[in-house]
DNA sequence: GGTTTTGCAATGCGATCGCATCGTAACAGG
DNA sequence: CCTGTTACGATGCGATCGCATTGCAAAACC
């Protein structure tokens, strides 16, 4: 058998190639050919490792959420509390590069309310998120099952609002991190 | 002169359908030969009474911000609670149309990421909102303006990171409400 | 050192796109 | 009736799209 490649390397360069085209141009700004140029190879290249334009947008949706999966395990050994903040301030985006990540978010959500397979993804990943933050809450203070899920609920929606007039630059990034503080303080 | 038309209704008439496209299909489905046929016209009558797709599209933004302030005004003559209520719930989507209305309203957000029209007409009318808010606040309660302003932007944060989980149903209309109604009912 | 299998680059095709252009049917004003 | 203007339907063009196909270079295996 011939030329062995890192498969996992190759895929997650051309991915990363799909996240700054959407950044830049939406996911209607999508094409094989502006990401095989952004990434520098040829189209020929993406469609064998992912076949179809459908197959790479959707991977590198599992990818973005994989990567906040993540990014948030590595707060593993920190306090309930802090670990809370941590989910809600993380996707405030504070430099050009969190911009990038949540702007490629933001488009994915938008994508699926018409597309089943993001959607079924983000709600995947979005239900994990509410466990989760409940679970925190609960190790945090000492609330009922539903009262605490129904808090991460809260919490997770008013911070994607936030997050959202931060990206627009309604908002600076300190007020919605300070609002996020507030309300995770709160009971 | 000739041929006397009303171009306001002629204009609707291709909005409509503009909008129907975008929730079925996304703003990326959007061509003006799917417009056209949703509307049942020619792609002639679109280019006359809009010129180019980028055009239809920035009109369907604004007749969408302008018909949710017409809602709100009807409002004119209720309580400052109410009207407050009235904004927050306005929003979430209950019925099929009211579905149809927000799955327009969220792809415009998304887009307007990217294409700087859409994001100022969608900026002004998110300002006059904050402030419309702001102002009722104060009328129902004893509050400082920036303390007033502080809570408008919170609650219409909340209702919108609500109202996209409605959208993709990972919540209920009537958590949604509820949830609403007892952050408006808070200090 | 052939053989075979993988990793891709290149190319071509049919569909669809936005938009410019052209032609004309309808009708108000003289 | 005639003329001029408006409102549009029809058509065509060049660009771009996703994708299928083809061909070949590189390298593990015999």
């Amino acid at each position: 058998m011939p030329r062995i490649v890192d498969h996992e390397e190759r895929r997650w360069e051309i991915v990363f190639a799909l996240w700054l085209v959407i950044a830049r141009h939406g996911i209607e700004g999508v094409s094989l050919r502006h990401v095989a140029a952004e990434a520098g190879v040829s189209m020929g290249r993406i469609q064998h490792y992912f076949g179809t334009k459908d197959a790479l947008v959707l991977a590198g949706c599992t990818a973005l959420v994989d990567r906040a999966y993540g990014g948030y395990q590595e707060t593993a050994d920190a306090a309930a509390r802090d670990r809370l903040r941590y989910v809600m301030n993380q996707q405030i985006p504070r430099d050009d590069a969190g911009r990038i990540g949540v702007t490629v978010w933001y488009a994915y959500v938008a994508k699926s309310i018409n597309d089943a397979a993001v959607r079924q993804v983000l709600a995947e990943a979005r239900r994990g998120a509410e466990d989760e933050c409940a679970r925190l809450i609960r190790a945090d203070r000492d609330t009922s099952a539903e009262g605490a899920l129904t808090q991460a609920r809260r919490l997770l929606a008013l911070a994607d609002g936030l997050t959202l007039r931060v990206l627009v630059r309604d908002l600076e990034p300190g007020e919605a991190v300070a609002m996020l503080e507030a309300e995770v303080g709160r009971a």
